[in-house]
RNA sequence: GUGGGUAUAGCUCAGCUGGUAGAGCACCUGGUUGUGGUCCAGGAUGUCGCGGGUUCGAGUCCCGUUACUCACCCCA
């Protein structure tokens, strides 16, 4: 026999999430979702595609993001747009153009999941599509609005059973001292024995000089300056009291005086949280203060922070550590018919259970008894409703129990209360 | 963009120095003509990624190609 594969594929560096490991997506999504809802964040949706200048001027002209990873088009009336690459700044122009900074109500605090899009090489824990979910504050300088940020995500990650994520915290500085230290740093490159690639990042983005992981380089920069000695009084004080805080809500950070971001809005406050068991792609989520993004793309001063937390990422960490999400059958009872009248019959006291809120599912496709009795066991339903000729001539159905194995006759307008009284 | 690895059954993989393909799991049938999961017996399944070359003979060797994958880079 031959077998027929559809010739298209998922293009590279994107696949299909599928039956039985979707759950477990889903699952990552409501489980980091869940924090950030209870503590006053709202719900914000944007486009997956924007004016291109949004990211250019947001992440910054000169990073990797917008240089060589951006999905940009033109489209047929003209529009030069792109697909999102990160969410924080089409989440910043949204909230802008609704003017829910100027309801009095500041911080503005939403929350978003979706899918972003970067032309890279894939390699494990990266896609060129990829799942997301953030949460910004916008419009408030505030330390404990930084705290909660992490706290929330640290939280996020332990209900889902996470363990061996670490949290990393910086401070980038502000305008103020930041290109101070910058020019510092650039003299201190200048003298080391580079590559011209990397001798170009330290001309136009030295701080990601620190980020190289080749030893080689890692080695040279044993003895550089480092933003800490660098910060304004302001920024020191600002980056105590972050710090201060999430100790006092007993969240375990690690200071990295090297961690920095790729984009180039972040000031202040900024932390990542890696995994080790994922490989070259450590960072399962990231984030931190951005007050000068909104004057970038036209709004007024707002100083905001945030994060997004890698859906992708998050699984696979879950996977390294060995986590099995608890999640529960989707079936509960699951009804199986022999002949054409109890077909019906059952068909119809599916629809029933499903009305009363229990889920409930049916073999399809005319199977015989034996074929069927293993769907219901392959459907994880803890119930099996089993009706023939010698049922319905009693007026009842059979309710299998598929863990005990064992079967009572219950009266057919009985079911969906009997049902109800066992699942409770 | 740069470097390494892999490609064999639905899945995970074995196949040594070339002799026309195997395991486990999953699947199907029967044991149970009205019962799944367990157990027992049996069964089906492959253009060995694709194209070319060497050879009497290639899953195995050589060249090319595509896909996947890992690492650099970058980042969630």
């Amino acid at each position: 026999m031959t077998i027929h594969v559809s010739t298209f594929k998922a293009p590279k560096g994107t696949y299909d999430l599928i039956p039985p490991v979707s759950a477990t997506y889903l699952a990552v999504r409501e489980a980091i979702a869940a924090p950030v809802r209870k503590a006053g964040y709202g719900y914000v949706e944007t486009p997956g595609f924007e004016d291109v200048n949004l990211f250019a001027r947001g992440v910054g002209e000169s990073t990797d993001i917008v240089t060589k990873e951006m999905y940009a088009f033109e489209t047929k009336g003209g529009d030069r747009l792109a697909l999102r690459p990160e969410g924080t700044a089409s989440v910043l122009r949204a909230a802008l153009e609704a003017n829910l900074h100027k309801q009095g109500n500041l911080p503005v605090k939403l929350w978003y999941s979706g899918s972003y899009y970067r032309y890279e090489r894939p390699q494990k824990g990266r896609y060129r599509h990829f799942s997301q979910v953030g949460a910004e504050a916008i419009g408030a300088e505030d330390p404990a609005l930084d705290a909660e940020l992490i706290i929330l995500a640290d939280e996020a990650y332990r209900s889902l059973g996470l363990r061996n994520f670490r949290i990393l915290l910086n401070s980038l500085g502000d305008k103020e001292c930041r290109p101070v230290y910058r020019e510092a740093l650039q003299t201190f490159l200048r003298g080391l024995d580079l590559d011209e690639e990397t001798l170009r990042r330290a001309e136009i983005n030295p701080l990601r000089v620190l980020d190289d992981k080749r030893e080689a380089v890692q080695k040279q920069l044993t003895g550089a300056p480092l933003l800490r000695d660098y910060l304004c009084d302001a920024c020191k004080a600002y980056h105590e009291e972050v710090r201060a805080l999430i100790t006092a809500a007993g969240v375990v950070f690690e200071d990295d005086a090297k961690l920095v971001r790729g984009l180039d809005y972040y000031t202040r406050t900024t932390f990542e949280f890696v995994h080790d068991g994922l490989g070259s792609q450590s960072a399962v989520g990231g984030g931190g203060r951005y007050d000068g993004l909104s004057e970038m793309i036209g709004g007024p001063a707002l100083p905001s922070v945030g994060w997004a937390l890698g859906v992708d990422r998050t699984v696979l960490a879950l996977e390294a550590e060995g986590v099995e999400l608890d999640i529960p059958a989707a079936t509960s009872v699951f009804a199986v018919a022999l002949g054409e009248e109890a077909r019906r019959l059952l068909f119809g006291k599916i629809t029933e259970l499903r009305r009363a809120g229990i889920a409930a599912d049916f073999s399809f496709g005319g199977k015989g008894l034996k074929g069927a009795m293993k769907d219901a066991n392959r459907s994880g339903a803890r119930f099996a409703v089993v009706a023939g000729e010698r049922d319905l001539a009693e007026g009842v159905v059979q309710l299998k129990d598929m863990e005990s194995g064992e079967q009572e006759a219950v009266a057919v307008d009985a079911l969906v209360d009997a049902v109800r009284a066992k699942l409770a």
